[in-house]
DNA sequence: CTATTTATAGACCAGTGAGTCTATAAAAAT
DNA sequence: ATTTTTATAGACTCACTGGTCTATAAATAG
């Protein structure tokens, strides 16, 4: 089996096809058959590609994942300070095209789903540890080691709380929202930091930039 | 339909062999067939009592919240200062006894349907509503409206967050870390208070003596 | 140009799960 | 005591789902 362009090419039509469908008719929603039938293929085929349906869904996990972490590393290569690292993570997360109800949905379905599975587990840590390492890069410079920690772990927790809510309750809450709450964190964290402002200020507007509307 | 005590105490009793199944073998792994066998019944006789599998998964879920209903309660009526109370809420939601993987577990299988489900939505939205009603009846003596607003999110959004980590990763989050999340976030939002810090102290006591282990 | 591999689909299979039908035991009502 | 209602279970149905088998078309290799 070597997998050549065209390879490449279904199993990421076929993983974007799989998170549509479960952010749309959710985890029990969610068969092999429709998922083909949203990618205009016979469910045979989307089976050729992944042998069965665990593993589809294992492959959506991370498609979904991808596009944040693009999003991610578009605004750190930026950055050039501590603040605007921690603001690039957050602002990211809170991207106009990825925290939405449906994206939210998605995920919701695929967290249930992680105590039972040991490689949506193995995924899950690794996206988790990326936003750890990540946050505690820029964190560690700007306060001790064991504060970095803590800080840290409460930035990524508000994070996984707000896409909850984002996912829960349509309409609920928003990017607006969302970065107010995670700015009343940030201001009550750090207060008086007009260093920290600056770096929102100038990820915010990168943000706006690469990515407009 | 007369609904007896024998009703009440059937609907009781598969309720919480639903929210035990759902707990330990995930939202896919959970069928009619499992929760009565669970409850030692026949699947025949656990419909006849909800009628669809939906109904008795919204049971489920009021069961699981009734507890948690109930703890509030418990240190709510023993609070005499709004700090206590903000703090009534934060405790009970930590408690030793809820606050555990299991029951985190069934927690994001059944939210995990809320976008699906209207019922489910509807449930959901009562619990946050209540969450949000205790802690904003607190925080108005505390704090002017428009932060009180935002303080009662973010504390909730928060509790959110540290249960959707209890269930996610087995080993990761427990009471001890979840506590010392709350308390930076706390802290942050509301520096040197010892009128909290007061009310924190007591009502971590009361709640070690109603629920001591 | 032929042979082999790869891509795709249709038909099919076996298992399962929700919900119904029928039957009987228990309880309540009259 | 008899009739009606409620509780419980076993057998069954029907739909559906993941996955396989077979077949064919397309592509690639030799």
């Amino acid at each position: 089996m070597k997998r050549n362009k065209l390879w490449r090419l279904r199993t990421e039509e076929y993983s974007k096809a799989a998170f549509e469908t479960l952010s749309e008719e959710g985890l029990s929603g969610t068969t092999v058959e429709k998922v083909a039938k949203r990618a205009g293929v016979s469910k045979t085929n989307v089976l050729h590609y992944f042998g069965n349906k665990a593993r589809l869904l294992e492959m959506a996990m991370r498609y979904g994942n991808a596009d944040l972490a693009r999003e991610v590393s578009a605004l750190l290569i930026r950055s050039n300070t501590p603040w605007e690292r921690v603001y690039s993570v957050i602002e990211a997360n809170f991207s106009r095209q990825f925290f939405t109800p449906k994206i939210a949905h998605a995920w919701l379905s695929l967290l249930a789903e992680i105590p039972y599975n040991p490689s949506y587990q193995r995924i899950q840590t690794a996206i988790h540890q990326r936003m750890r390492s990540n946050l505690m890069h820029a964190l560690e410079q700007l306060a001790e080691r064991e504060r970095a920690e803590e800080v840290a772990l409460a930035i990524s927790v508000m994070i996984d709380g707000l896409w909850l809510r984002c996912g829960l309750h349509e309409g609920g809450i928003g990017r607006e929202t969302a970065l107010q709450q995670m700015e009343l964190l940030m201001e009550s964290l750090f207060p008086n930091s007009p260093e920290r402002l600056a770096a929102k200020a100038r990820i915010d507007e990168i943000q706006s930039i690469l990515n407009p509307g």
